[in-house]
DNA sequence: TAGAAAGTTGACGGCGCGTCATCCGTCTGT
DNA sequence: ACAGACGGATGACGCGCCGTCAACTTTCTA
């Protein structure tokens, strides 16, 4: 692939830093807005690391003392993302009286955050092939450690039922990456109603989904 | 990586096939099993094409007769995959007279063949990183629609109500996915117990999922 | 202001990439 | 049985990406 465009440092401002520190962090910047928009024009497969160095006005030996490679600029990006959901996902979980307002909030606040990280997200699946890519990073993980140890809490408040928290973090882990995943292909991606459907499904099983067509008794 | 070992072809017996078109299919074969034996060695991140074809009798360029990447190839290994346990999937379906026998066979079926599948499946998940791929491949992504068709058909014969097949599906992939990556890193992996957390979680939800340790009322 | 420390630079050797002119073994027709 | 045509295997080649590192520049310290 070819690559061309520059991304400009942010003009200098006066800052109570050291200049050393404050180049050091710009220039991680620098790094990690080129690399989204390069993955997001040639897709992440196809991006090498001196794709990204041509975005950049950095030397090829600066772009090393920062990342090892295109995969840890990549989980970069990822923890970054983690980072800003998992106190908003927290935050939902921890209001919640029920366990229908827990599952509930946990998917809600995922799809509306993922169908609008979309920029982020979607567009560097442009993979070269078919290719899907999840990348478990430490921050990620911590996220799913966090949904563990919240319905652990919750069975011992005696919200939840007794049940396996760590298969149940496990499904709702699967059912939320999967539904983003595929309701972020559809034309009009409704978080509102995808996190309807997971929670209803979780809460009473597939005879308790709201019907469709059909004109079967209510529910 | 280094990579010295070679995967000699079978011994050539008599066959009814031309000598030419056999061999085609031999040369496929050695590929295919080189790159086996290297992704699991070396992980498949850290593997390049050169790999390959040094754990091969072929020259380079015998390579690129058969495939174009090392993308491509793990893809077919994908595939091969997918051929094999679709079927499965299927006949286990079809003899479904409920809609827990249904669900109960695809999630039974599916982590009896991932678990057992392991060597091709876990082994090479010794990514370089923490990193995590899903290539849904044209065969893979059959399997889907497969089980997507079986609900719909499902819904025709009045077996499963008037749910959007197509999230359901999602669900059910995401689940079966999410579970197997999950339990198969557990030291006793229990494709029973995963089977059945997951079907009773599709029937009843939540509060219909077996408890552990606390002596609740009996379900 | 000088010396030390930290960080940047880009040229370099090494290697993996995909190609292609050449060659070899198989097939076909007589 | 043989010759010519054909499909496919071969591996050297040019290209570009890789990560490194000695030289250089900028910032910090005293």
């Amino acid at each position: 692939m070819e690559q061309s465009e520059i991304v400009k440092p942010a003009a200098p401002r006066a800052v109570p830093a050291g200049k050393r520190e404050q180049t050091k962090l710009q220039n991680r910047q620098i790094i990690l807005e080129a690399a989204r928009k390069v993955f997001a024009e040639a897709g992440y497969g196809a991006t090498t690391v001196r794709d990204i160095i041509r975005a950049t006005p950095l030397a090829s030996g600066t772009f090393y003392n920062y990342f090892q490679s295109k995969e840890e600029v990549y989980q970069a990006m990822q923890d970054e993302t983690a980072l800003a959901i998992r106190p908003k996902l927290r935050e939902a979980r921890e209001k919640a009286g029920t366990v229908e307002e827990f599952i509930s909030a946990t998917f809600r606040t995922f799809f509306e955050f993922v169908l609008r990280d979309d920029v982020d997200v979607r567009t560097i699946r442009h993979n070269a092939d078919a290719q899907r890519m999840r990348v478990d990073t430490p921050e990620v993980i911590a996220g799913f450690d966090e949904l563990r140890e919240d319905i652990e809490k919750g069975i011992t408040a005696g919200l939840f039922p007794p049940v396996d928290a760590d298969l149940l973090m496990a499904a709702i882990v699967g059912v939320a990456f999967e539904l983003a995943e595929h309701i972020g292909r559809r034309e009009n991606p409704d978080a509102g109603a995808a996190a309807e459907f997971a929670t209803v499904l979780f809460m009473g099983g597939i005879h308790a989904l709201p019907l469709i067509g059909g004109p079967g008794p209510a529910a």
